[in-house]
DNA sequence: GTCTCAACTTAGACTTATTCTAAGTACATG
DNA sequence: CATGTACTTAGAATAAGTCTAAGTTGAGAC
């Protein structure tokens, strides 16, 4: 079952990817179904190993590679930077962000709706040394 | 001049430096002094033809790398990841946020206190596509 | 049912950002 | 002045990601 995608409509992968127009081939199908079901927010290697250890399909570096990319150009999955050097994935694609633990390098989603009164609020779980907003936009020239 | 360390103080890379406990070698002078004097969140390779072009001294990649570190865990610095594969560094330590202009890809600092109503409120120069929360802390086991 | 062709996958070469290594330089201290 | 440590350097090494060129697949044409 799809854990982040909550509308009762798209259940499999293979489904979703139909719907946003990517053809369901065995290895994107299985690299889909990974990211749906799990909330670690897995590198492109993470994913190569987890699908590739689970499956009896052939999975080469590439195809782990051109898929992740497909379904981010697809909005399937987003892409999600955390640290310098490694590019992280979630299929978790509605707007939230993200709770870094700095001991256990654990990314966590946190609900948009919980961001605003920001910094604090966050709940006596989350212990907050620091957070970053980056915005995505447009400039108008002056 | 150093246009983003505000205190009247410390005028000058050097001054600063020490301050840190960083010894001012020439290459770390001329480094840090480029990072103050500019808003550009320059790439590693920006730092280094930005100085190098600039300066008799020679320069080499490896000092570039290991002065950026060193300025980063001294503090004088900090990484800022807008897009993957890539660390940018920011010699304006204070608390503030980042955006993006996708069409031009120019990074403009945003003070922290325009960030309390977050998304919308941003002044009519800024036209947001999205915007990300990251958190750094500690997750407190359940 | 077979043919055909574009889309897809693959292994490995390649590129690029960053780090490492090993040797040289600078310079503070004895 | 000699020495030791910190710093810098060129280039080798690593690691994430992309590209290339050759095979595979499978949906539609017939
Ligand atoms: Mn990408
Ligand atoms: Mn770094
Ligand atoms: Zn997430
Ligand atoms: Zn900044």
């Amino acid at each position: 079952m799809t854990a982040h995608n909550t509308s009762n409509k798209i259940v499999t992968a293979e489904q979703l990817l139909l719907s946003r127009g990517v053809k369901p081939t065995p290895q994107r199908v299985v690299i889909a179904d990974y990211l749906l079901q799990t909330d670690s927010h897995p590198t492109a290697d993470e994913v190569l190993s987890a699908v590739s250890e689970a499956l009896p399909v052939a999975l080469s570096r590439a195809t782990v590679y051109n898929t992740l990319n497909t379904l981010k150009d697809a909005g399937v999955i987003k892409e999600v930077l955390t640290e310098p050097g490694r590019v992280r994935y979630d299929a978790n694609i509605s707007h939230h962000h993200h709770f870094v633990d700095v001991k256990t390098g654990k990314i966590v989603d946190i609900p948009a709706d919980k961001v605003e009164a920001i910094g604090e609020l966050l709940g006596d779980q989350y212990k907050v040394h620091g957070f970053q907003v980056l915005f995505y936009g447009e400039l108008e020239q002056h």
